[in-house]
DNA sequence: TTAGCTGCAAAAGGTTTGCAAATTA
DNA sequence: TAATTTGCAAACCTTTTGCAGCTAA
């Protein structure tokens, strides 16, 4: 299924839009590039977008830093990873998180309002006590596009082995 | 942190309690053991869980043979994979299909009723014309157990990079 | 100066694939 | 018999790791 393209929307990093990240860790030009194609390519974005774009910018940052710079920005909070399909891990500004709706005819995703979640976490306290960090949801089905009769007749919903 | 050990629960698979399965299909030696696993191990179970306990009933069949039966189970309809952790991907029956609360320090799997997806599910058939064909949620946070004073004083959480 | 980062290359872990031989219908 | 399915082994893909050299503070 078509995975979007490595959207390598390269507009040339400036110092200036760098925001004051992590105290404690020391300010590189990888981790800036890094922070700023998170910011800049759409959102979920794959380890390999995020290298691609990162490497773009300077095709001298190697993949395991990209990944070293994610992990950690994942354990600080400012980033999260979800997984939604049978590819690799999909990163985004903790900021910006939500649950996602997941067409599995063309692969788009779509972002779902987060209201719904809370009843859920109260739930859960109220009757195992379980204390929620984070929910992770994601809606598989077909979009509106894809469920239109004209495109729908041919061929059966790929299965992205979700 | 702990995976819950291979569990392989060993009980001779008898022929009588395979159900009638994928018509159009052979029935096969290597297929019926697959789907007896997913029956007897415990849900959430991993390809390499299904296949530990498919090897013990018969050492012959292969790690591929079982991740393609486990891939066309899955096509099929009559069996879904979760993403629960970062280890490999995790395959229930449908039938037996639920949101999943994982502990992220000792990484136990809590059952969560699904009465309150419905509702989610109405709303984006309503506001984006989304047509939900399966919902996968997993509330990552700490159970009870974890939350005890008395264990809970030392370490962070695990980071699972979920 | 020095603790922390990075690049490189190789390893790891999970999953898929090519192909000839075995099997089911 | 003919079309699937399996075993084996190797390929793949994403992510991690070891280590020596580099660099921000």
């Amino acid at each position: 299924m078509p995975r979007n393209d490595l959207a390598v929307a390269s507009r040339a990093p400036t110092e200036a839009e760098v925001p004051h990240l992590d105290p404690g860790r020391r300010r590189t030009r990888q981790r800036r590039l890094v922070w700023q194609a998170i910011q800049t390519i759409e959102p979920h974005c794959t380890a390999e977008q995020v290298t691609a774009w990162v490497k773009g910018a300077d095709p001298r940052v190697a993949r395991s830093t990209v990944y070293r710079i994610l992990a950690d920005l994942c354990s600080s909070g400012d980033v999260v990873v979800a997984r939604l399909d049978a590819g690799g891990l999909r990163y985004e500004l903790a900021a910006a998180e939500h649950p996602h709706a997941v067409c599995q005819v063309c692969g788009k995703v779509i972002h779902v309002g987060d209201e719904l979640l809370q009843t859920l976490e109260e739930q859960l306290a109220a009757t195992v006590g379980f204390r929620t960090v984070r929910i992770d949801l994601t809606v598989n089905g077909v979009c509106r596009d894809c469920a239109a009769p004209s495109r729908r007749t041919t061929g059966r919903p790929q299965h992205n082995h979700i």
